[in-house]
RNA sequence: UGCCCGAUAGUAUAAUGGCAGUACAACUGAUUUUGGUUCAGUUUGUCGAGGUUCGAAUCCUCGUCGGGCAACCA
């Protein structure tokens, strides 16, 4: 009940609050939303943005989203991206009402031009494109006209159809619209509507040699799906004009375009074509490097759908640029995984420990997830010879250090707890185990359960251990916002931003770990298995660090 | 030097002419068999100058700053 309230006192955003009052004002009985993305790259979290956005408003107010692809030009699409954008939606939680795609709508669309065109509203230029461009004038000098401007309905209709027919090689001639060249809007100076192309359509094939432009696609697209609302990015604004005036023009359904600002995340780039750079390159292994900022990335690195649609929801929406801290995505996955994950031990970097006092072999119970109430449990192996993590150990402890050094005690985790007796060293005197011994009873449950220790630290079983692979990753670039950066870029990518622990020791329940399953290495971090798992070998992802208060005291 | 969009704590985001609130981050402290979690608390803000008004973050004017627009890309 309080969390119902709780939901209808949250306010609106900007796009929310137009679609309230077009309800309330009954200009429509339900919604309609699209997402749009062009099949030319992988989704990245931004697009997870605008998804959110799209489909949770559909959603929220009982209408449909289409998943539409904006495919119009075919020399940069391709299938796989169609395949890979389907996953990421379907994985993030969404289901789409129609798959479209603007390719559907090529003939109805050579028909609203030849429309156009016998309005006086196109026209066919054979100008080059440098002379467009020369034509088109400055933002701050009007535009001339092509001399191509007055042709004769006729003329353009024939002209326009032997461009569809292949008459005219690549850039020999496009379809304009007929607008106002000194407009102070560049959009409405004359948008080119068609240009030939003599490509291979990844759905069309070679039916076609002419393709519209976004700025022809795109609204009509809209308008043939009677989308209500059409919601887009930014650096849409200056085209919302030229969106109204085709729709105006060719008397089609009214869809309305809104722009929101795009996401930014510190640390991290954003656009495509850089994606596709450190692809390429080699930089990162693929679109799915858990280091990307893709959708495929960040799913491998271990973040949940959940976590995913909670930062989109905090962020909010809003038409000011802005720079969201990956400390949010951060808490986001945390928030989550500290719910569902699975605590498991894993020493990343091991330390013999002898206990001196114990004979034999026991299992002990441990919780596999305080947070659940009903959680189950799991027993592990405790023996005399265990690794704990050498960063658990300080021969000479500094004042604020609580783990284990000479004549200290800790607790091990679900078992005993532990004092150390002697450090034992080798010749160049690197410690290489510490002999310690138990204090009988202190088990849980025992009667010296109780007494007070400043740490609990994990461990392993040496003879029961099992060994894996730990990738664990630090984030991709060093600059706040690489791409403003002097220079390339790329001259920003941290250099450590994946450290590789060859072999861990960890418990031997995680042999049975699946796929599916999240876990976290209790005091190291959240983890998930990765694809590159073999029947020899487990790898490991780490999705997240746990908070480290630890880490902030050391620096300071 | 044209047109358009925008400006609220470090970062985001509310307050729709009437007490500037929330989250993340940061910092205290409590709890804790994870230096995790949880809980309590602290610090930090309306871009500037005028105007309208009993009252302005909100409306008006002028600035300033940031962003977008001159692809046969989307």
């Amino acid at each position: 009940m309080t969390e119902i309230k709780k939901e209808e006192e949250k306010s609106l955003n900007f796009i929310e609050e137009i679609v309230e009052e077009d309800l309330r004002a009954g200009r429509y009985k339900n919604i309609l939303t699209r997402f749009p993305p062009e099949p030319n790259g992988y989704l990245h979290i931004g697009h997870a943005k605008s998804i959110c956005l799209n489909f949770g408003l559909a959603l929220k107010y009982g209408g449909k989203t289409n998943l539409r692809f904006d495919d119009t030009n075919p020399v940069t699409e391709d299938t796989e991206y169609v395949e890979s954008i389907k996953e990421d939606i379907r994985w993030l939680g969404f289901e789409w009402a129609q798959e479209l795609y603007a390719s559907d709508y090529f003939d109805k669309l050579y028909q609203f031009a030849v429309a156009l065109i016998k309005k006086g509203l196109a026209y066919v230029d054979d100008s080059s494109s440098e002379e467009i461009a020369a034509g088109k004038g400055t933002p701050t000098e009007p535009g001339r006209d092509s001399p191509y401007r007055s042709r004769s309905v006729d003329e353009n209709l024939e002209l326009f159809e032997a461009m569809r027919a292949g008459k005219y090689k690549d850039g020999e001639k496009v379809l304009r619209a007929k607008v106002d060249m000194a407009s102070p809007n560049m959009q409405l100076r004359d948008p080119i509507m068609y240009r030939i192309k003599k490509a291979h359509h990844h759905r069309t094939g070679d039916a076609w040699c002419i393709y519209p432009m976004y700025d022809f696609a795109h609204g009509q697209s809209d308008s043939i799906e009677n989308i209500t609302h059409s919601i887009c990015t930014l650096e849409f604004v200056s085209h919302r004009p030229l969106y109204d005036w085709f729709i105006e023009k060719l008397e089609l359904f009214p869809s309305r375009q809104y722009e929101f600002a795009r996401l930014n995340l510190n640390y991290t780039v954003m656009s495509k074509r850089k994606l596709l750079q450190l692809v390429n390159e080699k930089l990162v292994t693929g679109w799915d490097d858990p280091r990307m900022p893709t959708l495929s990335g960040l799913r491998r690195r271990g973040y949940t759908p959940e976590s995913i649609r909670l930062f989109a929801d905090k962020i909010g929406v809003q038409k000011r640029d802005n720079m969201i801290d990956v400390s949010l995505l951060e808490y986001c996955i945390r928030e989550h995984l500290n719910r569902i994950a699975a605590r498991r031990m894993v020493v990343f970097d091991p330390l013999k420990v002898i206990i001196t006092n114990y004979t034999g072999e026991e299992r002990v119970k441990s919780e596999d997830n305080p947070e659940d109430p009903g959680t189950t449990h799991r027993e592990l192996p405790f023996s005399p010879e265990l690794y704990i993590e050498r960063e658990d150990f300080m021969e000479i402890p500094p004042k604020k250090f609580f783990r284990l050094s000479p004549g200290k005690m800790v607790r091990l985790k679900s078992a005993y707890i532990i004092q150390c007796d002697e450090v034992v060293k080798d010749a160049d005197g690197r410690v290489t185990a510490l002999k310690c011994s138990y204090i009988p009873g202190s088990k849980t449950g025992g009667e010296n359960a109780n007494m007070k220790v400043q740490a609990t630290i994990h461990w392993v079983s040496i003879a029961h251990a099992i060994t894996a692979e730990l990738r664990l990753y630090d984030r991709l670039f060093k600059a706040e916002d690489p791409s403003r950066e002097e220079g390339d870029f790329k001259d920003n990518i941290n250099p450590d931003s994946l450290q590789v622990i060859g072999a861990a020791y960890a418990e031997p329940s995680l042999k049975k770990a699946t796929f599916n399953e999240r876990f976290q290495f209790m005091r190291k971090g959240y983890f998930c298995l990765d694809k590159d798992t073999s029947e020899d070998k487990m790898v490991f992802n780490r999705t997240v660090t746990l908070k480290d208060t630890w880490a902030k005291v050391q620096k300071a």
